[in-house]
DNA sequence: CTCTTGACTGAGG
DNA sequence: GCCTCAGCCAAGA
């Protein structure tokens, strides 16, 4: 084994399906878990090859609750049902009770 | 090795 | 409160 490879991807793979149901998170709280406060992006970049593996990306939002990844799934409110479907209160795009589904893997994890 | 891109974040106007 | 700018880091070409 490489931890050394691998691991930002495999990281926020584990972390991202560590998500509890009807619970989100953001791009940046998973980065500061994995010691890479300023590589959000990277955890966003890395979810592109959560197609095909048990990774809720859907559970996986901005810093501002924000569905701005849901242009990554095929259709055009797939995210937001999703966590509808989950009991998380979406309405354009954003997350309305976000104080309450969101998830800090640096406290809860 | 260099340049570009990106599912972000925080600070400033 | 909204919009814009800059910084950040890692992967791909």
């Amino acid at each position: 084994m490489k931890p050394e490879t691998l691991n930002f991807f495999d990281k926020v793979y584990e972390v991202a399906k560590c998500i509890p149901y009807g619970r989100v998170t953001s791009y940046g709280a998973i980065a500061t878990y994995l010691g890479a406060a300023r590589s959000a992006r990277m955890v966003g970049y890395a979810m592109n090859g959560s197609g095909g593996k048990d990774v809720p990306a859907h559970r996986v939002v901005n810093g501002k609750g924000l569905l701005t990844g849901k242009h990554h799934f095929e259709g055009t409110n797939l995210m937001q049902q999703l966590l509808e479907s989950e009991g998380v209160e979406v309405v354009d795009n954003q997350i309305q009770n976000l104080d309450k589904v969101y998830w800090d893997p640096s406290k809860e994890l």
